[in-house]
DNA sequence: TTACTGCGACGAACACTGTTCTACGCGACG
DNA sequence: CGTCGCGTAGAACAGTGTTCGTCGCAGTAA
């Protein structure tokens, strides 16, 4: 206790970067920019509490729960989708269209985020903005109140699994994997399959595995935005 | 080593249930009913060999992994999915319906197994063989081959993800939550919103929240139908 | 200035996880 | 009868999320 004790050494030395004096913020951020490097699964309360020099018990009082830190991520990440100015439902089709690429281009930048989101209601600030934008253009376009809200969710589950399937693709190029290649093997495996069990899927393996990402999530918002058209009850929108 | 010796104890109480000598098939067996019983969280390499009254290092002989174990139960539960005895493209919507309904079932039944599906491309046998049926019925239906091929990632996605949801569902009743006040507050919250920022989701809160999962689900289907029925070459199929 | 009080920080520990190493025992085959 | 190989399984390793209890520092009251 005396002051010719010397400084005790680990506790100057405990962070090699003393910033921010932890908040929630700095915590979501931190774990946002792992995901980034290294995915979900490099997420770890251990690890972002190394990031910031400290222990995973630091975090806990800011954050309740793993789970919690994750959804207060996703939430931020939502906050990334920019919205058009304003609704043009003479357009809500391709106005949709855009806001649902841009929601999936921002989650797929922060690679399987979305896992998050396919186990929650989507309730935060930013996710509610996004949602009202949507519901609010599919009804000035038209489309009946509960059809409206009902495809909320489908192109929400959309968004969700698109962007997560694109992310393992990613984890796996960043694996190391020849992604070309692997589909190449799925095409020839397809391919050689007994003809008399299946004739359509051997026959067609290389109509099966074409496509990229892009062009098949455009492909099944095109489907959802027709089939959401013949809801609307004059009948479809004349050209 | 002499017969005077009496039974070696640990060797005969080791397992309570001397059965099977320990198969790939009872394993995966076994996997399953944990599945159903606690769900996918539930199934851990120690788990399953404590219940066959084992090690977990004892698995990795017929299992190289748990990723595989996983799979390998995704593959026997799909071989449950039903199929019609044979294509009727004269009523492809209903019976594409009826197969969806009927795997979406069976998914649902065993808990979260679907966030397996989820994240691996379908090449088992028994998935081949429910997409190949689905892919001919769409096929003799009209649909063009490079809009089934994608229809059925669709159609995949569209199972796996709301299988998914309903099984959180289950796991939160499981876990005791009363699922009814659950959607009851959302639809407090959401009504509860700032009316000048949310406009529609506020005054349609008790909309955004109604049908249950088969509502929904059914829903999704038929917009993807009828999505799907645009790009029949000669038009939508007269009555 | 001093004493106290409350809260954030955090090392240690607990109960888990998937996976691997290595020794062991038993059946089949030469 | 000997030997070989394979399935079994205990122990251990490097991780995980989370909790406990201590410790030091800020702010406040005396």
């Amino acid at each position: 206790m005396s002051s010719a004790m010397p400084e005790i050494p680990w506790h100057k030395a405990r962070k090699a970067d003393p910033r921010q004096p932890l908040s929630r913020d700095v915590i979501v951020e931190t774990g946002i920019r792992i995901l980034d490097a290294e995915g979900l699964g490099g997420v770890t309360m251990r690890r972002v509490a190394q990031e910031l020099g400290t222990g995973p018990a630091s975090l806990y009082a800011h954050v309740s729960n793993k789970d919690e830190l994750c959804e207060l991520m996703l939430e931020r990440i939502t906050g990334e989708v920019v919205l058009p100015e304003r609704a043009e439902p003479e357009r809500w089709k391709e106005q949709v269209t855009e806001v649902c690429l841009a929601a999936q281009r921002v989650f797929t930048a922060h690679r399987d985020i979305t896992l998050v989101s396919l186990g929650s209601v989507p309730i935060g600030p930013n996710q509610l903005r996004v949602t009202e934008f949507l519901f609010d253009l599919l009804l000035r376009a038209g489309v009946p109140a509960q059809v409206a809200a009902w495809a909320l969710d489908a192109l929400g589950q959309l968004i969700d699994t698109d962007a997560y399937e694109a992310s393992l693709y990613v984890n796996r190029i960043s694996g190391g994997t020849d992604i070309d290649a692997y589909f190449e093997s799925i095409k020839d495996y397809l391919s050689r399959l007994p003809a008399d069990r299946f004739p359509r899927m051997s026959s067609l393996a290389e109509t099966l595995i074409s496509g990229d990402g892009d062009q098949r999530f455009l492909f099944k918002v095109d489907v959802l935005l027709r089939g959401l058209e013949t809801y609307i009850p004059q009948g479809p929108t004349r050209e």
